[in-house]
RNA sequence: GGGCCGUUAGCUCAAUUGGCAGAGCAAUUGACUCUUAAUCAAUAGGUUCGGGGUUCGAUUCCCUGACGGCCCA
């Protein structure tokens, strides 16, 4: 296959302009040149010189050079006007035959909505006052093939804007704004922990055995050393290993894999932020938590009150605090004396139509019926803390009643956004609860079938006191940014080749 | 994995009961020296997602596959 096939198939509109940019090369203009003098960018001169008027424009004697994509393009014989979009904003360009020339003002009218290209000339303001760049000079400075989506309505087919996220970032501002706030928000989580004296480190993504999570890891083979390898659903077991090593604060800030099913809340791979904090309680973590979130909902959104699909969240703290049994009575409306009662618990899953292998553990009951019943009640943010043991093998047992866990668990918006616990280290209690947690693992894929030794060891070595929490960053961000999918947050998100189409 | 919905020109969308596949934008040609969804005139542009079936005739009905969206698990 050739090069020219391996392009566009060759629609009409796609003939025209490969016959326009050649018919441009006859005449001596280079396509795709790299000596453009550095443009200025849109949005510090529009903030610059917004106020002025026409005399003072006049008086500035100054010519500006500015580069875009043409994203609109109004001709009237001998004049033109078109808008330039640069990273940064949106001007309109003047163009006539008489200041430019007429060999100049010819090649102009070559120019398609699409190509990129840069203009020098003086501000001025037009009837309808609106600053305008008069154009001087002209270069093309990247030759667009194919057509940008419909001016008005812009590209919307979700498909399209995923599979082809650089024409949906052309083509619309507030997918532009959210990935830039994103970007903020990613700054903002570092620079928090750095500034309280977190180290931010990098552990394995390709694990022998998984660990840190109840998930199904990808699988993939390392050749050379001829043995399996998981990418890693967390990097928990890893980050604790550095407490022993005698750091005290540390933090990831990087993707983690999960293979299972992809919704508008999961993409196989994510954005988790995890941190641990020696000598530090799962108490201590909440209120970071708080003021972690208040203050990058402040700075990204302006306030701490936000709005997030239609209902109003009030980040300010302090936040909501209950026990994942108080939740289940209070939020969930279950009879107190039956949250011990098997059966009962039983019948009400049942009944909910969740389905049940029948050898869960009680905990496993409760944390169910309160994905159900509790979860996507909680909007305003929420700590459910108090986790039973059997669905918390790496958190500490609570020192008065040793059948829960030092843990909370964050809801905001109905959602699960932020997980964290007073850590486990004393290794034979954690060597107990592993061995027990693969003895009862049937065939569930989400559990280890192999248990770490390796951070058994390293607890024996001896793990200080602490405390350690991962935080969901496409989830954050969605929130942030009023996001209904993690599609919208996430600049590629994954998608199922389609291998018949061709045509681009 | 299950249910529902969708896929028509480059983009956004129509198409009556099964009866000639259309519009706007974009494009091409022409007119136009302050427009901003510019305007006016003309022109061109289709594997109606793929495959099969029913029918004189299928964008439309049936089966099947692909991809996507939403809901549920």
């Amino acid at each position: 296959m050739s090069v020219e096939d391996k392009l566009s198939k060759e629609s009409q509109v796609i003939k025209q302009r490969r016959k326009k940019a050649e018919e441009m090369e006859q005449a001596g203009i280079n396509l795709f040149p790299n000596d453009i003098p550095r443009p200025q960018n849109i949005a510090k001169i529009l903030s610059e010189h917004e106020g002025k008027d026409k005399a003072a424009l006049e008086n500035l004697g100054q010519e500006f050079m500015v580069a875009g994509r043409i994203m609109a393009l109004r001709k009237f014989g001998k004049v033109s006007f078109c808008h330039i979009q640069d990273s940064t904003g949106r001007l309109q360009v003047y163009f006539a035959r008489d200041t430019l020339g007429e060999d100049k003002y010819k090649e102009f009218k070559k120019f398609d909505i699409g190509d990129i290209i840069w203009v020098k000339g003086p501000l001025f303001r037009t009837k309808t006052d609106e600053l305008t760049v008069m154009a001087k000079e002209i270069r093309l400075v990247t030759k667009s093939f194919k057509p940008l989506p419909e001016k008005y309505h812009g590209i919307t087919d979700k498909e399209l804007r995923y599979r082809q996220r650089y024409v949906d970032l052309v083509m619309n501002e507030d997918v532009r704004t959210t990935f830039m706030k994103r970007s903020r928000i990613i700054h903002l989580l570092r620079k928090y922990f750095i500034s309280e004296g977190f180290i931010e480190v990098e552990t394995p993504m390709m694990q022998p055995i998984v660990g840190g999570a109840t998930a199904k890891p990808f699988k993939t083979h390392h050749n050379a050393l001829d043995i399996d390898l998981f990418l890693r659903i967390a990097p928990e077991l890893y980050l604790k290993r550095l407490l022993v090593g005698g750091y005290d604060k540390v933090f990831e800030l990087n993707r983690n894999f999960r293979n299972e099913g992809i919704s508008i809340q999961h993409n196989p791979e994510f954005t988790m932020l995890e941190f641990y904090e020696a000598y530090a309680t799962y108490e201590d973590l909440m209120e970071r938590t708080e003021q972690l979130f208040a203050m990058i909902a402040e700075d990204v959104c302006g306030s701490t009150t936000i709005e997030y699909q239609g209902q109003e969240v009030n980040l300010a703290p302090p936040w909501k605090r209950m026990t994942l049994e108080e939740s289940l009575i209070e939020v969930g409306c279950i009879p107190a004396d039956e949250l011990r009662d098997r059966d009962a618990l039983k019948k009400r899953l049942e009944d909910a139509g969740v389905p049940l292998s029948g050898d869960e553990v009680l905990g496993k009951y409760w944390t169910k019926l309160f994905d159900h019943l509790v979860e996507p009640n909680l909007i305003q943010p929420t700590f459910i803390t108090q986790y039973p043991t059997d669905v918390s093998p790496l958190a500490r047992r609570n020192r008065e009643n040793p059948e829960v866990t030092d843990r909370f668990e964050l809801f905001i918006t109905g959602r699960e956004i932020a997980n964290a616990f007073s850590e486990l280290n004393d290794p034979r209690d954690q060597a107990a609860r592993f061995e027990e947690q693969v003895a009862n693992r049937g065939d569930d894929e989400e559990i280890p079938p192999e248990i770490d030794w390796d951070y058994v060891n390293a607890l024996e070595i001896g793990m200080p006191p602490a405390a350690g929490e991962g935080i969901g960053v496409d989830r954050l961000v969605m929130l942030l940014t009023d996001s209904a999918s993690i599609r919208d947050v996430i600049l590629f998100p994954q998608m199922r080749p389609e291998h018949i189409r061709r045509e681009r």
